[in-house]
DNA sequence: GAAGGCATGTAAATCGTTACATGATTTA
DNA sequence: TAAATCATGTAACGATTTACATGCCTTC
C-alpha cells in the first residue's frame, strides 16, 4: 500500500475534483465560496500543484476546446481517488493553525494606556462582527442551496464559521463592557511593573 | 516619521522585550506558555529576527558574561518602543489565519460513509477537548499569577483561548449527536448527486 | 467599444518549520 | 554521572502571497 502524503493545497483540490472534473481556475472558485475561511489556496499555489498531482497521477487533465478558449479540465485517477479517501479516513494528521493580531495586540494591552486598549478591542469586534456579516450575506445562500440539493457537509462546515465568528465578536463586546466598568473603578498598578507606554 | 514594517515574528519579539531585557532563547519560553495558540514564532525565525532588528536599529544587545556561558541579551532602543507603539495602536492591519483540518474533513463528510464522518467528528471533539485540558493545566496557573502581578491582559487573551476551545469541542458534541439521530432516521440521496466513496 | 469575467501561468519574496550541530551548566 | 535545561545558531525545505503578464469571450 502505497500512502501518498498530500501537500495541504492538494487536500482541497482532490477534494472538489472529487465532485466532478475541474480547471484550476473552477477550484480557485469553489474555494473562495466554501473553504476559503479554513483552507484557503491561491493560483500560485493551484496551477504548479494540478501539474505535479498529474506528475504523480492522481488526477489526468484534458483540454477543452469548448469555445476555442483554452481550458484544462483535470478530474480524479483512481489513485487520486484512492489518496483522498485515505486522507478524509485518516484521524492521524490534524493541521490546526490560528493566527490572530487582534489577540496579540490584546495579549500587550498592559503595554499601552487603558483607552487605546479598548480602541483594540472596539476593533476587533467590529472586524468580528463584519465577517459574520459577509459569511450570512454571501456564503450562506449557496450553502443553504447545496443542502437543498443532498450536499449537506458544507453547510455544517459554515455554520462552525459562522458560530465562531459568532462567538468571537460577542466575547470582545463583554471584554468591552468589563474594561468600561474597571476604566470607572480603576485599580492601583502594584510596584514593579512596567509603566505604560506614553502616546 | 518613519513608520517602520514589523515582521510578524518582529512583532512578538518587541512586545516581550517591552517588559525588559531577554535572550532569544527567554523569548521562545515566554510564547511557547502564552502567545503560542495565535502567535508561534520557532528559533529558527527569532535568532535571524533578533539580528535583524539590531540592524535596523529596534533593539540593542549586550553579551551577558554570567557564569562564562554564552548569552545574548536584547533591549529595546528608543526606535523600537515607538516602533512597538505605533504597532500597538495600529488598527488598519490585522493578520488572521485560520487554518483547520478537522473542518476541511467535515466539509468533504458527503464523500464518505456516513459511520466514516462520525468517527471524524469525534476525532475533532478529542482534539478540541484535549487541547482545553491542556489550556487549564498548563497555561491558566501562569496567566493567573500574572494577573495577579498586574498583568491582566495575558490573562484575558488565555480566556478567549480557552473560550474558543470550548466552544469548538462543545459544537462537535451537538454536531455527533445530529449526526447520530440521522443515522437512525436516514434521507435518500437525490439523483444526480455523486455515491459517497467506498471503503 | 468598454467592462467584467474567464482562464492560465510565472517570478520573487516572505514566511515558517524541522532537523541538525554544538556545547555549557545545573540538578537529581 | 546522567539527564534536563540553558543557549545559539544554520541549512534545507516547504508553504504561501502578491504582483505581473497575457489574452479570449460575453454582456451592456
Amino acid at each position: 500500500m502505497s500512502t501518498v502524503d498530500l501537500s495541504p493545497t492538494a487536500r482541497v483540490i482532490l477534494g472538489f475534483l472529487r465532485f466532478g472534473p475541474r480547471t484550476g481556475y473552477d477550484i480557485k472558485s469553489a474555494i473562495e465560496i466554501s473553504t476559503r475561511f479554513f483552507w484557503g489556496a491561491s493560483y500560485g499555489q493551484i496551477y504548479p500543484e494540478l501539474k505535479r498531482l498529474e506528475r504523480i497521477g492522481l488526477v489526468r487533465s484534458e483540454h477543452d476546446p469548448r469555445g476555442a478558449r483554452k481550458r484544462t479540465v483535470y478530474s480524479l485517477t483512481r489513485d487520486g481517488e484512492k489518496a483522498l479517501e485515505e486522507w478524509l479516513t485518516d484521524r492521524e494528521s490534524w493541521i490546526f493553525e490560528y493566527r490572530d493580531e487582534w489577540l496579540l495586540r490584546l495579549f500587550f494591552g498592559d503595554l499601552l494606556p487603558h483607552e487605546e486598549s479598548l480602541a483594540n478591542v472596539r476593533a476587533a469586534r467590529a472586524f468580528f462582527a463584519d465577517a459574520a456579516r459577509h459569511f450570512r450575506a454571501e456564503l450562506e445562500p449557496r450553502a443553504r442551496a447545496g443542502a437543498e440539493e443532498g450536499e449537506r457537509f458544507p453547510l455544517l462546515a459554515y455554520e462552525f464559521g459562522l458560530e465562531f465568528l459568532e462567538f468571537a465578536a460577542d466575547w470582545y463586546a463583554r471584554v468591552e463592557r468589563r474594561l468600561t466598568r474597571q476604566a470607572r473603578a480603576p485599580r492601583a498598578r502594584p510596584a514593579g511593573t512596567p509603566a505604560p507606554a506614553r502616546r
